[in-house]
DNA sequence: CCCCCCCC
């Protein structure tokens, strides 16, 4: 086997020239500095005319040295690169190695090719600088720093095309410009803690190589919010480069840049379609509702899910999700520490504690025309005690879907939907509540209104000319607390057939059904009177109550329910549990007045039991499968019990007949 | 130098 290196490449290239994709081959490897983030490799590369040992490899790569893969003597497609000029004065001129193809592994090769004579900067001057392309196998131009003669990169090239892949910044070099689009730009934040205080916003670019984040504080902030435009695209140069936080970003980029005193930003007007715009990937409103929301997930989770990135932030769980979540953990191959999970369980079981693990937050692209929208609503938030701004949008789409979008702060207060814009978001947070799905706004999500997108104009178009009057489903509506509602009605048959309760979080499905049996034992109990706990008192026979729980004894106690019961409909049964509201609901009397007749008419207790045997209710279920002791079993509970509304179930009725029958009734 | 992404 022989290998053909691409001789006289490096000269071409050292010399500030094009060459397209070079074959290379690597003699050597040195770690220059840093670990972690920082770490960063240089290389003796040869083209089998020159070696050079002025080449570093981008450190998205370190990983092909580290594992092995990128050994010594192995023949490689240098698929992208610049030069860069790290001392202005001396030209010394380097090679980053931003994108290669391993074509023979060291391994295979087994030694040096040709003889090459090392690359010194004395020869990137010698008159034989023939500046011919060698033949290119591929046209395409790469995408690297044009000829710079003796030009250094400073301001003056602002005008120039002479500007730098964004993928290519490291904190290594200085001297580039880049040409990027403003893809997002945050509102002005103030901050104040023990470092002190400040404001500042952040913005994010992107260019055809990639993206990252940009941070502008203090007097940069003040001097370029306003210039700084979405969507517009600007020469950007002389920021600080430093290693990204991956805990909160999800760019794809190790590094992060802020704005300094030095920091030269000027809008791009000449050329700007040359980078590219935001891309969205639009899900169908009537798709988005089979899409898995934020989850913890089993090993395998990648292949049942697109668009689900993790990330690794701050979540508040409660207790009884904690184990789950270690398990979780655990089977993702995320770790935690013993002590952060004793802090975690060492907390109150009854308030929420802040624990930090990994959580798949599912995100969604897409786009819609604003059906409606509600008022701007205030609430403070329980973990942070800050005060918040909503707006919840609702949006239809011409798959006859509607979706709950939440707009925050700023963006909820300016937003005006009294003329139906089309609204676009890419990377809108996914998430289930009482068994319906909705999209929330995160500091990334990018929302445009009326994008110009051919999307845009074939929603308009829709939307004008009926589509405002289309039946539609919504799934983001409350079929909540109050039961029943719009929520699809489920059999057991298919509840079963859906594998309802398999998940890790339970599923909710409405059901029209028949209360077969009541178990009047044991359903009432003398409660904690605290407000938040319902624990089970102990009688003291003393006429005190104990509770476990709390670990105090009290004179006066609350009654609950629970109640279980037997549902059936005609696919089936389900043996299920209704706690105190529902039960309530369900028996038509106050868990204190059941308590009364518990306590002094024995006989009118059991009739109330008896009487609700057969009654016919809309439940709204929780189910999730549990295991005891080794035996798999569904627990479902009753989230609500509601009586039949007739016209609605036999709208309901009606519609499941066309469907079945294709008559039109 | 921020790092919150919330509520029912």
């Amino acid at each position: 086997m022989s290998y053909k290196l691409s001789e006289g490449a490096l000269e071409v290239i050292m010399n500030g020239g094009r060459y397209d994709k070079p074959v290379m081959q690597i003699l050597g490897n040195k770690k220059i500095q840093g670990s972690g983030a920082n770490e960063r490799f240089r290389l003796l590369v040869s083209d089998g005319k020159h070696s050079l040992s002025f080449a570093m490899l981008a450190t998205q790569l370190n990983d092909k040295l580290k594992t092995g893969e990128l050994s010594d003597y192995s023949v490689v497609q240098v698929d992208r690169f610049i030069t860069s000029i790290i001392k202005p004065n001396a030209e010394k001129r380097v090679m980053i190695l931003l994108e290669i193809t391993i074509l023979a592994p060291g391994s295979e090769v087994g030694k040096k090719l040709g003889n090459p004579q090392t690359w010194t900067e004395d020869s990137a001057h010698a008159p034989s600088q023939a500046v011919t392309p060698a033949p290119q196998a591929n046209p395409r131009p790469a995408p690297i720093v044009k000829p710079t003669s003796n030009q250094q990169l400073d301001s003056s090239m602002l005008s120039s095309q002479m500007t730098h892949p964004i993928a290519s910044l490291s904190p290594y070099q200085n001297k580039w410009v880049i040409k990027a689009r403003v893809m997002n730009k945050s509102a002005i934040r103030t901050w104040s803690n023990a470092r002190g205080e400040g404001k500042l916003f952040s913005m994010d670019l992107c260019d055809d190589s990639g993206e990252i984040r940009a941070t502008a504080f203090k007097n940069e902030c003040d001097k370029f919010y306003d210039m700084i435009e979405v969507d517009k695209v600007y020469y950007i140069s002389r920021c600080i480069l430093k290693p990204a936080n991956k805990q909160f970003t999800s760019l794809k980029n190790d590094y992060e840049m802020t704005f300094t005193a030095d920091t030269v930003v000027s809008e791009c007007v000449e050329d700007a379609s040359t980078v590219p715009s935001v891309k969205f990937d639009f899900v169908p409103i009537s798709e988005i509702a089979n899409r898995s929301p934020d989850s913890l997930l089993g090993p395998g989770f990648e292949s049942q899910c697109t668009n689900v990135f993790f990330e690794f932030q701050f979540t508040y769980v409660h207790l009884s999700d904690v184990l789950t979540v270690k398990e979780n953990m655990q089977r993702c191959n995320l770790h935690i520490s013993e002590k952060k999970f004793k802090d975690m369980c060492d907390v109150n079981p009854h308030v929420a504690c802040r624990v930090d693990y990994g959580l798949i937050t599912s995100k969604v692209d897409m786009i819609g025309v604003c059906k409606s929208a509600a008022d701007v609503q205030e609430l403070t938030a329980k973990s942070t005690g800050r005060l918040l701004k909503k707006r919840e949008v609702t949006l239809v789409d011409s798959s006859g879907a509607a979706i709950t979008l939440t707009l925050w702060g700023n963006e909820a207060e300016k937003f005006d939907g009294s003329t139906n814009p089309v609204i676009a978001a890419k990377g809108a947070r996914l998430t289930e509540f009482n068994g319906s799905k909705s999209l929330s706004c995160l500091s990334s999500t990018m929302v445009r209104l009326n994008p110009d997108l051919p999307e845009t104009h074939r929603l308009r178009g829709w939307y004008d000319n009926g589509g405002a009057d289309c039946d539609i489903v919504n799934i983001s509506a409350r079929s909540g607390a109050y039961g029943g509602g719009s929520g699809e009605w489920v059999t057991f048959a298919e509840a079963e057939a859906r594998q309802l309760g398999a998940g890790e979080r339970g599923d909710y499905f409405c059901l029209l059904g028949a209360l077969t049996f009541t178990f009047s034992d044991n359903a009432v109990y003398k409660a904690c009177p605290q407000e938040q706990c319902n624990k089970k008192l102990i009688d003291q026979e003393n006429g005190l109550y104990r509770c476990e729980k709390c670990n105090r004894e009290y004179p006066n106690y609350k009654y609950r329910l629970l109640l279980g019961a037997n549902v059936s409909d005609p696919t089936g049964d389900q043996r299920v549990t209704a706690f105190n509201e529902a039960a309530e609901s369900i028996l038509g009397k106050t868990a204190a007045e059941i308590g009364q007749m518990f306590e002094y008419d024995k006989a009118a207790y059991s009739q109330l039991f008896e009487e609700v045997k057969f009654k016919t209710f809309v439940f709204k279920f929780r189910t999730k499968m549990e295991t005891y002791s080794d035996e798999a079993r569904l627990k479902t509970i009753v989230m609500s019990a509601t009586p039949v509304d007739y016209k609605d179930a036999n709208a309901r009725l009606v519609k499941s007949i066309k469907a079945l029958s294709g008559v039109e009734l």
